[in-house]
DNA sequence: GTTCAAGATTGTAATAATTACAAGTTTGAA
DNA sequence: TTCAAACTTGTAATTATTACAATCTTGAAC
């Protein structure tokens, strides 16, 4: 299923969670900015549109968003949770020079050892911290 | 190399770090607590034997240990950053029940997709969530 | 379209982890 | 022994997040 604004709020709708103006145009914002934004950057390019927005609606929202299983909670970094609208599995590198956080593919199920072989995962993360190809260039 | 508290202290030694009471102190409880703590239960366990311990050269030391490549900082969750002594790459798994972390072995190495190939790669974390053994029996 | 209760939003206050900073203390080389 | 550099300490500042109460919105029932 793709990650269209359209389908994740028929899924939120399926769930029986109530649509409010603030909460669509977050779910809008996370699915047309995949740069996996903080709290703040939400909430300053939002507050454009919308000057009453409050950062505890944001904050609110999120937690619904994760709970319904619609966002990814990313702390690559301390001091710094950022959000996923793609919650499907997939690594993520962030760079020191920029500050940009690059996806990923890798599947790490079949290396999974013996000695997890009686745990229940939820949640698998694989963070990589480096320098990014483009920043390697300019320096 | 053995990671014993002679082996680290000779490492630090090395690299002309001044080793004071305090710093040995809480190098000295990385050894022998690998739990992944956190600065408060190093704080709150350290206190006991020095009663003028400030928990601001925790973080001192800390950050010093990190520097100097001797502890690796753990942020598998927001709001709880915790330390590890042991800085080879190895995968963590957070017990959400008991709240323990564990070690696992995983090398992912070969699985780094080719996109990446152009980076520069400093640190490799994989974080799982999820249930342990102990507590899924315990249910 | 009115009514109304449940739930959502907002602004502010509280909490908690971390950092900044200045004053006092320790350390080790000379 | 001397003394400057480095370390430790306690407190204040900062910052991210949560708690909370008052207000507003929403949508189902009539
Ligand atoms: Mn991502
Ligand atoms: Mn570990
Ligand atoms: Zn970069
Ligand atoms: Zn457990």
């Amino acid at each position: 299923m793709k990650l269209t604004f359209e389908n994740l709020k028929q899924e939120l709708k399926e769930k029986n969670v109530s649509l409010s103006h603030q909460r669509l145009k977050i779910l809008e914002y996370l699915v047309q900015n995949r740069c996996h934004p903080t709290v703040e950057q939400i909430y300053s390019d939002l507050q454009k549109d919308m000057p009453t927005l409050s950062k505890t609606t944001i904050y609110n929202t999120l937690r619904m968003l994760e709970k319904a299983g619609l966002v990814k909670v990313i702390t690559i970094e301390d001091k710094e949770t950022r959000y996923d609208i793609d919650t499907k599995d997939h690594g993520h590198f962030k760079c020191e020079s920029c500050g940009n956080i690059f996806d990923f593919p890798i599947d790490i199920d079949p290396l999974i050892p013996e000695e997890l072989s009686e745990f229940k995962i939820f949640s698998k993360d694989v963070y990589f911290n480096g320098i990014c190809a483009r920043c390697l260039d300019i320096a």
